[in-house]
Order: structure tokens, then sequence, then C-alpha cells
DNA sequence: TATTGTTATACTCTATAACTATA
DNA sequence: TATAGTTATAGAGTATAACAATA
């Protein structure tokens, strides 16, 4: 159990991070803001699944999901496919056209770190991404929230925990 | 120097963080948003300043925190008082209402973390916030991006800057 | 009746550009 | 002329609520 000041600092860090989120932001492509990066994201690293799951994953509204999915959809980056088993919804899957976009954005966000990073160890890298890994698990367990299977069809080098009921731990970009 | 693959996961769990800064801001009090606890927090940690030197530490244009400063304003929680060396600008400071309102946040940020943390030891909370201490201080060091020719780069520890807004006690950059 | 998704509305965050007051 | 700040405008993120189609 930590102390409060411990807390406090550990919450203006929380706050600090916000210049960094932007920083990353600027250099997202034209046509592709944030909202449209985390999509992509998401379905390049856990794969086809709905739009509920989708919502879930990033932790916001469906409505929210819908719009965004909509935009991604007109530009033609991700698909939706009819739900075998529920005519209520769709299946989203990621586009050729999708996975270049995804590329771009990878090479981009990979290019800015390796700037900014370039005097960091890498136990100290591999060291904040396994502790906000872990942050954002801690956050998600608290939340409540039965889910349908999905069908992870491209699971990543990482061992994806690509079930159901639980969130995994690790979804889009920027922001 | 890291991998291609470490960068990459790492910006995984900078856009997963996404999904941590949205839960906290559900349980921001209604009438402070998180712009304007952005403002409070700051001016609580580094003191009073001009709104330039605000916005330099959020990251953000002027126009924006200009914006956030009235709204806080507005509610009352800081004041601006004439600038004695600049009269173009004013000095941004906390009003005893704006410290109740800060003590209000951290009271509510602190319960959730204590909630959500609860089996972190109190070694790897100090680990996360060095960490993100230093990601923020890589991304603030080399901050003199193309799209802005009349920014001078900033000096490690900031000097003539501060000279008409009373230096506050803490270094402007956390380390 | 409950669930999946869409749309409408409203609010906030953010950047750019035009403007003012002062330096 | 240059700088500090304000305001107008526009685009994106987000939540709530009302709605449609399906389960």
């Amino acid at each position: 159990m930590a102390e409060q000041a411990q807390y406090e600092e550990l919450i203006r860090q929380f706050s600090a991070f916000g210049a960094v989120k932007r920083e990353m932001g600027r250099l997202l492509p034209s046509g592709c803001p944030s909202g449209a990066a985390a999509v992509l994201t998401i379905l390049d690293r856990h794969g086809d699944m709905r739009l509920s799951k989708l919502a879930e994953l990033l932790a916001v509204d469906m409505s929210v999901t819908s719009r965004q999915v909509a935009h991604v959809v007109d530009r033609g980056w991700i698909e939706r496919c009819p739900d075998p088993v529920d005519k209520r919804s769709r299946i989203l899957r990621l586009t050729p056209a999708g996975r270049e976009q995804m590329d771009e954005l990878t090479r981009r966000t990979t290019r800015m770190l390796a700037e900014r990073l370039s005097d960091w160890r890498d136990d100290e890298i591999a060291e904040l991404t396994r502790l906000m890994a872990r942050l954002r698990a801690s956050f998600d367990d608290c939340r409540s929230t039965p889910t349908t299977p999905t069908t992870p069809t491209r699971p990543p080098t990482e061992p994806a925990l690509e079930q159901s009921t639980r969130r995994p731990a690790t979804p889009a970009i920027t922001t």
C-alpha cells in the first residue's frame, strides 16, 4: 500500500503524459486522426471483432466507436462483413489498405520514439512498457463487462490473452 | 538503442493509456473538466506564472490555454494579477477556492489510484512515476519542431523566461 | 423485453488565423 | 517590428439519449 504523496506524484505524471500524447498526435498522417489510428491499431493487434468489442477495448462508448468506424470505413481501411450468427452486428476487418496505413503509422511513431528515447537503455524502455501494461490491466480489471466471443485472426507476437470475458491489456496507437 | 519491436510495444501502451486517462476523467467534479484540472495542477505544482509559461508547460497552443484559463477564472479558482514588468501579460495565481478545488481533485484521484493499484508495491509505483517523468523530459528536451521556427530551443534549465513571473520553487519540468 | 448498433445533440480539447495592446 | 494575449472558427473526441433492427 503506497503513501498518499506517492499517488499524488503519479497523478502529476499522468497529467504530464498529456503533453507526450499531444506530441505524438501531431505526427499523425492527415486523414488519420487519433481515433482512426486507435481503431486500426486495435484491429491489427487483436484481429477481427464486432463494434461492441472494439468499444470495450477502447474504453469508450459504443456511439463514439460507431462514428470512428464509419470514418475509417469511408477511407477504405476497414470493412464491415456480415456476422453469420447475429444479424444485428457486423464483423470489422482490416483491409489491405488499412494494413498499409497501419504500417505508415508504425513507421512514424517508432521513428519519433527512436529519436526521443535515443538515450534510454533497452531495459528502461522495457520496464516502462511493462509497468504501463500493468497499469492498464489494473484499471481494466475493475470494469465488469461481459463480452461475446470474437475471432482474433492475427494474434501478434505477444502472448495475447485472446479470450472473450476479460480484456487484453494492449490496444491502439497514439491518440 | 532499442529494437523496433520494443518501440512498437511501447506505443501500444501509450495508446492503451488513453483508457486509463478516460477512466480518470470520469471522476472529475462537474464544472471542472480535464483542461481546468490541468491548469490547477500546474499552478499548484509550479506556482504563479504567466499564460505563455503555462501553455508551454501544458504543451498546447496559447489560444487553448487562454480559454481554459478564462474558464477557470470564471469559476473563481485562479486570478489574473497585473504583471509589474510587462503590461501585456498578467500573472496567474491560485485562489483559496482554487486550492480547495485542487484538494478535491487530489482526494478523488488518489482514492481511485489507491483502489486500482492496491496490489502494487511501493517501489513499483515509484518506478512507474520515475519513468513517466523521464519520458516527459525526453519529449520536452527536443521541442524545436520544424513547424515553429520562432521557438527558441529550451535551454535545459530554463533561464531568463521567468524574471517577470516570480519563479516558483519547483523546477519547471519534473525530472 | 433485451441487445447491437446508429444518429442527434451537446460539450470539451485543440490548432490556425486574425486581431489588440504593449514592448 | 515583434511579442503576449484574446477571440473566432473549425475539426475531432466524448457522453447521453432516442431510435431501429434483431435476438
